[in-house]
DNA sequence: CACTCGTGGTC
DNA sequence: TGACCAAGAGT
């Protein structure tokens, strides 16, 4: 038997920490706005997509006034192609709320923060933990892949057991006073040894107080749920072009507030079934009642969501008369990077500019 | 609980 | 190349 194996788990996690930990820009200063920010940014995205993202909010938005007092528009302009919609609307919404019912002080208990918009258990631990020292376990994805390994926890990792379980460990494992560089570096751990596929065990310092490698079933662990299957929809846009001399102008759509691309701006679009382009401009001709004409395929877009997938025809036309309800504005083909978009109306929009001609 | 919600990387 | 996955939250 080894020194090393007297020595408590999370010291020798917090070991290994202090030698291989990441430098990331939000572990500079920890103020509570940054790792808000930082903890929304990092829910479901990698680092390395989150750190140019996080450079830019700071400097657009380097505390919560700035935040609060900022446009929809804005912030979902600075958050395009991060994914995940909804957080931005969440942020902007808790930073109002903290300006308005906290006086400007972010929240310190766990409590308080889990009742914000867009934080929820992890999350609200992580902020507790990190920026103010709480000894809170948050625990996260990877957290859950490490101890579910170290303790070989054979349970479905999507049970209330397989939850319980990991809270547990994860309390009586959590150093106290240095729950929030813990906390994080279980996550760096879990990041660069223990992955998801192919751990790296000949490296891993716990290697030795690991049951699934003593076992050899690491690779089996954490137990994962099956799939669902995801559908394919099809879809067909218009680029509904308004010429007035030398002007060109484009008509876009505001999304609903709610649900895919919260907030976001569109070329208008339907599902479809058959014969795209006559179907649309059927169900545009009757449903916002313009007369158009001169329709043309101008590009097609595959894209996968989450949960289903799309190939999008988007069609050229040209723009003769009738109403424009809400939810629509007619814009310069130059300002279209000012209206945040998702990937797939982004590529047509950058497409649209390079060669405004119809194809 | 099951489903929704984005995008990019990996194999 | 399609399936899987990533510092989850809301409904």
């Amino acid at each position: 038997m080894t020194m090393d194996s007297i020595i408590p788990l999370g010291l020798r996690i917090m070991q290994w920490y202090e030698r291989n930990g990441r430098n990331l820009p939000w572990r500079k200063d920890k103020n509570p706005y940054r790792v808000w920010i930082s903890e929304v940014m990092l829910q479901q995205t990698r680092v390395e997509t989150v750190i140019p993202y996080f450079k830019r909010w700071m400097k657009r938005f380097p505390n919560i006034k700035s935040l609060a007092e900022s446009t929809e528009n804005d912030v979902l302009s600075v958050w395009e192609g991060l994914g995940y919609y909804s957080r931005a609307h969440n942020l902007l919404k808790t930073a109002r709320i903290i300006m308005r019912e906290f006086g400007g002080k972010f929240p310190r208990n766990l409590e308080s923060l889990k009742d914000l918009p867009g934080l929820g258990a992890y999350s609200s631990a992580a902020i507790a933990s990190i920026a103010y020292n709480e000894n809170q376990p948050a625990i996260d994805g990877n957290i859950r892949r490490v101890y579910s390994r170290l303790f070989d926890i054979r349970i479905s990792m999507k049970t209330s057991l397989f939850e319980r379980r990991i809270r547990r460990i994860a309390e009586q494992n959590l150093p106290h006073g240095r729950a929030g560089d813990f906390n994080q570096a279980l996550m760096d751990f879990g990041a660069m040894i223990c992955l998801p596929k192919q751990p790296k065990c000949t490296e891993c310092p716990l290697e030795d107080r690991c049951l699934a490698f003593r076992r050899g079933v690491q690779n089996l662990l954490p137990m994962v749920g099956q799939a669902t299957p995801i559908p394919h929809e099809q879809q067909a846009a218009a680029i509904i072009i308004h010429k007035r001399g030398k002007l060109s102008k484009v008509l876009l759509r505001k999304r609903s507030s709610k649900g895919l691309l919260a907030g976001l701006w569109e070329f208008p679009s339907v599902y479809v079934n058959t014969n795209q382009g006559q179907e649309l401009a059927r169900r545009f001709l009757s449903t916002f009642k313009l007369k158009l004409r001169k329709k043309s395929l101008f590009t097609t877009v595959k894209h996968s969501y989450s949960h289903f997938r799309v190939t999008l025809s988007a069609y050229a036309f040209t723009y003769n008369s009738g109403k424009i309800t809400k939810d629509f504005k007619w814009v310069d083909l130059g300002d279209l990077s000012e209206y945040p978009m998702g990937k797939v109306n982004r590529l047509i929009a950058d497409q649209l500019v390079l060669n405004p001609n119809e194809r």
